[in-house]
Formats: C-alpha cells, structure tokens, sequence
DNA sequence: GATGAATGAGGTTTCATTCAT
DNA sequence: TATGAATGAAACCTCATTCAT
C-alpha cells in the first residue's frame, strides 16, 4: 500500500557515544538516562525557550560538564528523548489502530483509538509539544522522527481508509485524523476549560474518525 | 446561545506604555510597530527559542535599548504580535464562518471556511505557532489570546451545530473542528510532502467540518 | 579666636544657570526646586548607590532630559542639596549654641543643644547621611559644604570651651561632641531598637557636652 | 548583666555556596578570598557609588563570571567583608575594653580604649564606612553585622557603666560613646586638617569615655 | 522651558563550554 | 566517570546623555 514517507529506517539507531568517543558502560548509560529524565521533567515546567544546560544537570543531580559527556546540546537531548518516544510507541500506536476488529463494531474500534491516542499524547505532552514545535518549524531531524513515530499507525489508517468506504483520499483522511488528535490532546486543557467534558471530547472525536476513515455514517 | 468560555473582552485593550511609563507619540508607534514587524520578519526564518533582542532590533534598524523601550521582552513583543492579530481577525474569522448560506449549499459552504481557515492559519503561521506553544506551555497570556482569536468562529459554529442535526455535542464539535484546521495548516507541509494534494486537504478537512457540524452524511 | 578651617567663604554661591547658559526664570526655577525635592525623597528609600537620574525625573513628573537642564548628574544634585542645607541652617545652628545662658544654667544649656541638634541632624538624615559620605570618602566638595555648615557651631562650642574650665583641647573637644551629635542622630534607630530610651539618649549627649564643654562635674 | 541586644549569634554562620549552589573546595574559597581583598582594595580609592564588579573582578585577576560564582553583585561582596571584620574583631574588641584594670587607673584604661578603637576605625575605615551607611540607610544586613561587630564592646562598657558611678544611664552611656569613637575615627583626618592633634583627639576622646562610663572627674 | 525619542556606551548577567583533576 | 572551577563570548539591560521639536 501506500508507503510514501514511512521511511521505517528508525531514526534512532544513532550511537549512544560520550563525547570523548568511549562507549559509555552501565554507570554512563544510568547518568545518561538521569539526564534525559531532568529533561522531560523541566519540560513540564520550563518554557522549551528558557531550557538550559545548567538547569538540567542540577535538576539531575550533576555538573553541566558531565551533560556535555553525553550531550552537545539542549536540542540534542530534546531529540533523544523525541527519538525514545518513537522507538518505544511506534509499535504499540500502530497495534492500536491494528487490534481492533473494525468490521464488527466500528464505534467501539474508533473509540479506542481515540481514548488511547488521547492518553499517550496527553502523557507525553511536554515532549511531544517541542517534537511539534521543531516539525513545524522546519527542523528535519525532529521532523524525521515525528514521522517514524506516527508511521505505522497513519499507514494503518490509510490502509484501513482504503478498504472502507471512506468518503474521501485515504492518506489525506489518515493525515488529518492523526494531526487532529495530536491538536485535541494538546488543548485538551483548554477545551474543558471552555465547558467540554472529557467524554464529550472523546466521543466528537471517535466520531470523527469513524465517519471520515471507515464512513458508515 | 453558548455563550460560555466566550469572554468578548479582548485582551489587547491595555494601553500601550513606553518602559518609562509615558505614552508614546506617533513616532514613538512608528518605531514599536516597525520592531514587531522585524519580529514577524525573522520568526519566518529563526527557531523562536533563538529569537534574541539584539536580532530584532538589528532588523528593525534600531538598537536594543530602543526595543526596551516598548517591551520588556522578548516574549512580550510576541504577545503583542499575536495580539494584535486576535484583534485584526477575530471578527474576519466570525465572519468566514458566519457568512455562509449552510442550509442552500453545506458542501460548499464547508469547503470555504475550509479554505478560508487554512489560508489564515498559513498566512500567520509564524506568528501563530509561537501562540499555540504558549497556550500549550500554560501561559494565561497567550491562552487568552488564542481564546479571544478563535471564540467568535468557535460560538458560530458551536451555534451552527446545535441549530442542525450535528451528530453530537455542539461545543466539542465546533472545538475540535477549529483545532483540525490550526493542525493541518501548521503541518501542510509535512503532509504535502508525503504526498497529499492540497486539493485532497481541502476536500478532506471540508468534509470533517461538514458532517461533523451540520451533520449531513 | 580660633579661626582656623572657618572658612566663611560659603561655598553656595556658585550660580544657578541651566546647561544651556540661560539664567532660569521663575517657572525654571520651580523646576529645579521639584528635582531637588525629588531627590531629597527618594534618599528617604532609596540607597545613595541606587540613586539614578531617570528616577529622580520621574519622581519630579519631568524628562531626564530637563534633569540636565540644571544638573549635569546625580551627584551634583546633591551637592546642591547639602548646600541649600548649609545655606539654610549654618546660621540657625550656631545660634543653637549661642543663644544659650551657659554660665547661668549650663545643664539646661545643654540640653537644648543635644536636643536641636539631634532634631535637625534627624529631620536631615539622608542628606546629612550622603554629605558625611561624600566627607569621608574624601571629597573635598562635599567636605567643603561639611564644614561650612558646622563652622559655626563648632567655632561656638569651641570659644565656649576655650573660656570655660573645659578639661581638654577646646578645639578637640568641639570637634568630637559635634560629630557625637551626628552619630548618635544617625543611628539613633539603632540604639532605640536596642532599649535605649529618646530621654536616655538625650540626657547622656546633654550630660557629655556640658562635662566635655563647660567641664562642670 | 545587661543582655539585651545582644544576639550572640554571629550573622555570618550562612555556609559558602557558589551561586550554582555547589560548595567551593580549596581553590574555590582562595578565588572567592581574592576578590574580597580586590574590593576592600578598590574601596580605599573607589566610591562606593562607583565601586563595579568588572573593576573588582580585573582587579582580582578574574572574570566577571567568576565573581558572579562567589557573590550576586558589589553589594553581598560588602556584606562578606562586613561579616568577616565581624567574625574577627567582635572577640578584639571586647578584650579591648575588658583586659583593663578600670579601677586601677581608669585614666590609663580610658586611653588604651580610645586609642584601640580609633586604630581599629582607621585601620579599616573603607569597609567600616560602607557598613556604617548601609546601617543608616536601613538595610537589615548590614545593621545585623554592625551589631554583631560592637556588641561585645557596647556590653561590656555597659556592665562597666552599671558597676560604676556613671553619671546616666548605662546603655545609652555605652552606645554614645562606641558611636561617637566610630565618628571620630572616620572623621578624623577632617579633624586634624582643621588643626587638631592626633593627641589631643585621644585625650579628648578618652576624657569621654571616662567620665561618661566611670564617672570619675 | 520642556520633553519625546533615540541611542552609545558600558556594566551586568548568563551560559555554554572547556580543562585539569 | 564525574565535576569543581574558570572563563570567553554574547546577550541583556540600564542609563546617562543628546537632540530635535
């Protein structure tokens, strides 16, 4: 089917190389990883602008020389951690849309794309928003990456859009269906604040992608 | 009429003060206003986590002190950008959705607010991306902003979905749908790239609007 | 009697032409007036070190720009201020002492001195504060201004000593009970805080100046 | 014995953190050390109003940077060096008042105090300035320290005062007579320019303390 | 006589980055 | 492997100062 940028060479497979060139052992990996982890907790707080080396190695309990033992910057780590993301979701986003026996009962498969969808972007927001950020800000490596992330699951959309009786082009569908549940999970926040349950939330949105993937009305 | 969540206050009424807390004359604006065009200008090209002070004056052919006349920083000369354009367009937007004849020709209809929108959104992307990190990053300042832009577009087509047969709640449907069309034109490109026709798009997201707001199938 | 140091020469003269070489005229010097009363009130809450033009413009509702139509910075001001002050009270102090009846009831004598001069060096205190600096860090402008202001004062205390059966140098002893006085004025606040009665402190500088001038036990 | 005020807790016990919140080692502490004795250097020519931390820092041998890894700004350098004329005279001058044989020869005793205290005022007058204005001014810290500093004497010549036959009260005795050795002290080369023998401000000064602590004519 | 407006100049402050330990 | 310590470089920001109106 169509594949056109599922490039699934994940981006990932770079090095996990320290900056003097050795091959960090378990110790390295464990401060690595602390790093990464400050990263994604800062983000929480911190304004992706004002994200900096020293912050991050204080909140992970070390010294800014030792950041540069793994990282050469604050984008790199931030693309460690997008990378993370996508080498440990992509899988299971594709399963989502995958495991589900769209044939019997359209509304409920919808439903939990939806949910599911809904909850991982909600739990990741900090990463995903400046995964977003670099996307849409032309930046290829976070580009290449959101793509990675989202490729098996959009290829399944657009595969299942193909099979069905969807009302319009199946990759287009797919891309839209996807994009909107990223921008409902980022201001999801927002919506309630407005007056919309969760559920309602939900619903409009499985809603949308049954009536636009599989179009049983 | 839903009225909630729509704060017809717009947040820039505040009055313009320079930093040492007089009120600039017309030279004064000419100057403030050719530093938020330098800030438009550059944010095309320049990450807005790199957008420094010293680069905004450089291009507006003034000095920082100059800039630190009229904002206080950098992201205050963002809020006002953005600002600035809830006011210019938060009644154009009402109007692309509210000038259609929905009940003669719905497809049609859906189509140029389609249209419409995504044009919008392209035209300002810039701008409107930095708006919608700082929503999503919590900022009250910008949330109000994106609040205002969107909420006469938003009612008129929450009110549009409840006075016809929308297949569920009006609010949610006429949220997510404003959410779709910011998303999809902040990544057309992505989406091009991967092979969609803007036609496609258009048609797609056209159709999303159509049967989830009206609801004619 | 012992002149020397007395310089009477008072060293306010200098005349108040603008900047600009006019000779200001009433509304001008009104404005010079409110400047220097602005400073004088923000040496109430402001630090010397802290104390800036713009500020000083701005609690006097000018520009900068017309501070330096009559001073051309901050220290000048003061200078300006600490002379208005000796201008206003050499005088005033020397009678302090003068217009006493020592021989007929020194203690009295001496309290009012303690006590006119403790109310003045407190009414005065940022002033003063600045001026005894600008003294002590060698600025012979400053000490100039100092001096004058004390002449006479000093110079009665002294020909007092000089006729009384004081037990020291007249001179030295003139000296030292002004700048007690001036201590004690300054930090006054302290010594209360530290349980020290008003009348306390009264009695024992009255006590000093009529054992350390008059030398009656 | 008179107790009041006399918090014997030292104010400068706060431990020596960097500002990125690490505790210096040895080479640190030695860095840190150079740039105190660059601003008490620049102090003996400098203004305080014009005392900048790139003068110290070049002073120093540093960086600006470095200094901003020891102290925030000029103003918490001043307050270091306050506190370490503190820490290592409050004991001084107490013996200063206390190893003498008051009853003995109360003249003799006298003198030894006045002239302690004066060389210890001129020895280090620049520092004792700063903080005798910062005092003044209001600032708590600095008050702090300049209590701590004379406590030990101010007490002791209070219990001094109560044990004899001092003329007034003992506290306010004791509290005169450290401020005006203070006064003296820092404007005593205005003094002498004005004709006074250093022996004669002694004796004069020591006169004070006697008859105003012990009361003996 | 007053002041909006602009800005040069310079101090402040941060931060990424390195190096020796 | 980690990190104290130092610092160049760069951005920040303020302020004194000027000038045209």
């Amino acid at each position: 089917m169509t594949e056109i940028g599922t490039s699934d060479a994940s981006p990932g497979d770079a090095d996990l190389r320290a900056s003097d060139g050795r091959v960090p052992g378990r110790r390295g990996l464990a401060t690595r990883q602390r790093l990464l982890d400050a990263t994604r907790t800062l983000l929480d707080t911190v304004a992706y602008r004002d994200l900096k080396v020293v912050d991050i190695a204080r909140e992970a309990g070390t010294s800014p020389a030792t950041f540069y033992q793994y990282f050469p910057d604050v984008e790199s780590a931030m693309l460690a951690l997008a990378d993370d993301l996508g080498q440990a979701w992509h899988e299971d986003l594709t399963r989502l849309v995958t495991n589900r026996d769209w044939e019997a009962d359209p509304d409920e498969a919808a439903h939990r794309v939806a949910d599911g969808m809904l909850e991982f972007w909600t739990r990741h927001k900090p990463v995903l928003r400046v995964l977003d950020l670099g996307s849409m800000e032309g930046d290829l490596r976070f580009r290449d990456i959101r793509t990675f992330l989202l490729a098996g699951a959009t290829t399944a959309l657009t595969d299942l859009a193909a099979a069905s009786d969807c009302p319009g082009d199946p990759q287009a569908s797919a891309g839209v269906v996807v994009g909107m549940l990223a921008h409902v999970a980022n201001h999801q926040h927002g919506l309630e604040r407005w007056g919309v349950s969760h559920e309602d939330l939900v619903d409009t949105v499985a809603g949308i992608i049954r009536r636009t993937i599989v179009g049983v009305a």
